[in-house]
DNA sequence: CGTAAAGTTGAATTCTTTCAAACACGGTGG
DNA sequence: CCACCGTGTTTGAAAGAATTCAACTTTACG
């Protein structure tokens, strides 16, 4: 390939990711075609910002390789997690609205990330592109909502069910889980604040489980146990996110 | 304008709230330049579905007139509101990935809604509505996590007051408040459906907050009597929700 | 091997829920 | 015009879930 060519589809076609990537619709076509655009990589080490809280952010960025997390802070000093970001995931795009950012990715471990810096220029050359953001943007709608229907009116218990498959749902369709076990990067406090709790009940909530015999963590790793038990707390079908 | 034109374009003319729209800046272009597109509106009554949870819908609808909620019931019997829709706004979209509606929409009081019925069609006849699409979308995202962020983490008080603000500070937008009171549609139980609270705490809330004179209700008309106690509890700066 | 970060435990407190009953209000029909 | 009914609001008391605080233990890591 001709390296002025070397842009949005020279480096989706090397991406292990690409068929969960909001563009993965414009891969069918032949790269030939395709403008080189100002895309590249990024690496970022564990517990490194992407994007602040407050910054002027311009770029999207779709997520590679690794972990990341969104978080604000308060001014009061508590944090919530909106999510985590699996690969594949894409984000920024709000903060194209106007105004800085209202929350900060940070990486959970090391990884990579796919930047691109001129959307105006990418989307007035693609516009098709648009449709794609949209519906990626709908299914992070439909998982936001969710979490917000779970801890607003959902028990410790259950959404923590619901969150550990959640995540053992969304891995899985990325071939990132061994079967009912997956690597867990989230630390106690990072569960808690992403399900609006206390560590301190956390720990309880998960000490039961294990209890229970529903499941086990071991140097980062998840290991779900006893899936069914764990699927009638979190009492959701997770069929309702298909891949995109 | 030719009658075959009366589409798209012909019935956004005629709409009030045009300037909240997602598709705002294709007004800007000659009309005579949009094809016809299967657009209609809709009237709905007090307490009647524009569609239901489970429902394979198909559509994308504009609010015009009137006020819309989405809501979400589950098994047990439990209902979460996700939000309340305003003139201007846009539902439907997360229809368009695979699999039934997760929520539903209802009419508060008599509404009429723009119907976007062939979506694939107007994509591709304008994808740049892709990216105004996205927009707007992120937009919706932003308002979820904020309510995401004060129901995990703050006091029935504190919910109640961001949700009141919230809803001045969007209405005002559109010029559908009276200064510092507003038309109010919601019952105590839908306030508390959409904090994930019980009816009985917030009539409490209620009360403590019309003893403090902070506010006072009257016939379905809210008004805020000190905005800057409610300010300082609901503790958003709205700014960070600016128009579209 | 020593220090910092992460995880664990108990007891007391607080906020919110639950349950049950009463009240207010607007609309309808006799 | 009044009785009645349903929906929505108000009130009290007891129970429950999660938090707070403070201390202790374990693990990770240079």
């Amino acid at each position: 390939m001709p390296s002025h060519l070397f842009g949005l589809i020279g480096l989706c076609l090397t991406c292990p990711y690409k068929q969960h990537c909001f563009c993965k619709n414009l891969l069918n076509r032949s790269s030939t075609e395709i403008e080189s655009s100002p895309i590249k990589n990024v690496a970022l080490l564990a517990k490194q910002y992407l994007y602040r809280q407050g910054d002027m952010n311009e770029a999207l960025f779709i997520l590679r390789e690794g972990w990341i997390m969104l978080t604000r802070h308060s001014e009061d000093g508590k944090r919530h997690v909106f999510r985590s970001i699996l690969p594949g995931e894409l984000i920024g795009f709000q903060n194209q609205l106007r105004g800085p950012t209202t929350y900060s990715a940070i990486a959970l471990i090391n990884s990579i990330v796919c930047r691109i810096s001129n959307i105006v220029d990418l989307f007035s050359i693609r516009p098709e592109l648009g449709l794609c953001l949209a519906s990626a943007l709908a299914c992070d709608m439909k998982l936001t909502e969710m979490y917000l229907y779970n801890i607003a009116h959902r028990s410790a218990q259950e959404r923590l069910a619901f969150m550990l498959l959640e995540l053992h749902h969304r891995l899985s369709l990325r071939g990132l889980n061994n079967g009912y076990s997956f690597k867990f990067p989230l630390n106690q406090e990072d569960i808690a604040d992403t399900l609006g709790l206390t560590v301190v009940h956390i720990n309880r909530s998960l000490q039961a489980f294990k209890e229970e015999g529903l499941l086990q963590i071991n140097k980062r790793e998840l290991f779900i146990l006893n899936y069914t038990a764990i699927s009638s707390l979190a009492g959701t079908d997770f069929k309702i996110f298909p891949p995109l």
